[in-house]
DNA sequence: ATGACAACCTGTGGGC
DNA sequence: TGCCCACAGGTTGTCA
């Protein structure tokens, strides 16, 4: 479900919640996620108080004074802050009761997420993660540095978390549009100058997005249980065979690593 | 190293 | 109306 705006969102929308509580209670109703949840998190994290709210990729970083809890939302996972005793709802795997009556509740029918315990800001899975899409030292010399030599489509190289983090499928189409480059083209075969600019519309789109909340498209919601308004200005993902938004032409659907691309054919070379 | 693909899991929508 | 298949916002692991 969730890409980078979404997972900033759930972050900025949860931290005020969270920031300071003490942890009271923890219920795993389903610990079975992309990775089994450990056991042990109800020993470790009762008692811990949250002094940070950070991300890193599409990881949250909920960091106690005992240690990090990282969560990932998978394709379907949404964090909620809502009161303790409201009555858990079909694939509400974990509750994390707060010291204030409140709790921070995951939700995931797919279960594709998942909770792992850091003692220290340390962890193979965030080994190997390439930078973040909004820092400067991403830019377009990282991409096409990269790219030399790949045959890779370039929506999948843009997708690949190694050489940027965040980008999921539908920023990924719609940042290739934004610069005007077909889907399909060799990742190898995209001049210095076109990454540039697709450096900055994945800069834009991205930002965009956080601003809007989000994009909301069947069951995403912010910490706060409100959907993210971005959905509306998608120019591509989703709109296969509709107008293009600059040129009118219909637009079209290919597959690319088993993800659905739309592009404009006219636009997109 | 690279790239292709299966795997994890549930829900939904379209076609018949 | 009901059934079956394809597909959905992600990522890891395996294999050639």
């Amino acid at each position: 479900m969730p890409e980078l705006p979404e997972v900033e969102t759930t972050c900025r929308g949860i931290a005020p919640h969270i920031l300071n509580r003490t942890v009271q209670d923890v219920h795993v109703r389903e610990a079975r996620l992309r990775w089994p949840v450990p056991a042990t998190l109800g020993h470790t994290l009762v008692g811990a108080r949250f002094k940070a709210v950070n991300r890193r990729a599409k990881y949250l970083l909920l960091e106690t004074d005992r240690g990090i809890l990282m969560i990932h939302l998978g394709m379907s996972g949404s964090l909620r802050i809502m009161p303790t005793d409201t009555p858990p709802l079909f694939h509400d795997h974990i509750d994390l009761v707060l010291d204030d009556g409140n709790c921070l509740r995951y939700h995931d029918p797919r279960r594709f997420g998942s909770f792992h315990w850091l003692e220290q800001l340390e962890h193979s899975l965030l080994d190997h993660l390439g930078p973040e899409p909004l820092a400067d030292i991403f830019d377009g010399a990282h991409m096409y540095q990269r790219s030399r030599g790949r045959r890779i489509p370039v929506k999948q190289f843009v997708m690949d978390g190694k050489i940027v983090v965040g980008v999921g499928n539908i920023y990924a189409n719609e940042a290739l549009f934004m610069a005007g480059i077909h889907p399909a083209r060799a990742a190898g075969r995209v001049a210095l100058a076109r990454y540039e600019v697709l450096a900055q519309t994945i800069k834009t789109v991205l930002g965009d997005a956080i601003q809007q909340g989000g994009t909301t498209l069947r069951d995403f919601v912010g910490g706060d249980g409100s959907p993210g308004y971005f959905a509306q200005q998608l120019s591509v993902y989703g709109r296969q065979g509709h107008p293009c938004k600059a040129c009118k032409s219909a637009l079209k659907e290919i597959r690319q690593g088993g993800r659905s691309t739309v592009f404009c054919p006219s636009c997109q070379r």
